[in-house]
DNA sequence: CACCAGGCAAGTA
DNA sequence: TACTTGCATGGT
């Protein structure tokens, strides 16, 4: 019987061989990082990249420049991301909090312990348990996994989790048995996003799966 | 045409 | 507490 820890570095093996390393998150700066994680809820990313480059050429592409614009014209530039209504208010909670508790100054918030930075997140509404774990792992590099639609898809189809686990266990499960490095979560969280979009829909596609035979429970069986 | 995409909060019973 | 619904664009 192989260990839990044991499953899970074996998955990320399996997956590294066959997709490589992602280069996952590109952003020049954490703000654009932190900007592109409140877009990209639950919208592709080629969208999103869209709305940040509509961003950037408003010339107001800064902490202050976006918290001080109207919410009408920052739902127009992000427009291309969807759900843009929502969105502008949602990015406009988040840079107020920094706003009005770190002077708007992005580099002190960011000093912040780890826990005090996720509740902080957590208190803004629209920023979610994913939202706010992305922006810690991938904008301020702390040691945090985050959890997605694809892990918990892929996790349970395989056995290694009951299907009604909650985010904050299923995130534990990764947290207990992996060492705690930034980079190594980023690259295994790229690597189940990029097999859970090849393999893992709703209708999958498990004969070419690097996974097939990976886990307690044989997906062929 | 249907389906999907790097969620979250609010409404309903 | 446990479901359901609204939010929206752009690509396959």
């Amino acid at each position: 019987m192989a260990s839990t820890g044991q499953h899970l570095r074996e998955m990320y093996e399996l997956l590294n061989q066959h997709f490589g390393p992602q280069h996952w998150w590109p952003g020049d700066t954490a703000f654009e990082v932190m900007v592109g994680a409140v877009l990209t809820q639950n919208t592709n990313w080629a969208n999103v990249e869209k709305a940040i480059e509509n961003l950037k050429d408003s010339g107001d592409f800064t902490l202050e420049g976006l918290y001080n614009m109207s919410e009408e014209k920052l739902a127009a530039l992000i427009r291309p991301a969807g759900y843009y209504n929502l969105k502008s208010r949602r990015l406009r909670n988040l840079l107020g909090m920094i706003v009005r508790d770190y002077g708007g100054d992005l580099s002190s918030f960011f000093e912040e312990e780890t826990e005090t930075l996720r509740e902080k997140l957590l208190s803004v509404k629209g920023i979610g348990p994913e939202t706010a774990d992305s922006i810690l792992l991938y904008a301020a590099h702390r040691p945090v996994f985050v959890v997605d639609a694809y892990t918990h898809r892929i996790l349970s189809r395989h056995g290694m989790v009951l299907e009604e686990i909650s985010y904050e266990d299923l995130q534990e499960l990764f947290m207990r048995h992996l060492p705690p490095e930034p980079d190594l979560y980023n690259e295994f969280h790229a690597l189940i996003v990029r097999a859970g979009k090849t393999f893992c829909r709703k209708r999958p596609l498990c004969i070419s799966c690097p996974l097939k035979d990976w886990g307690p429970v044989n997906i062929s069986s």
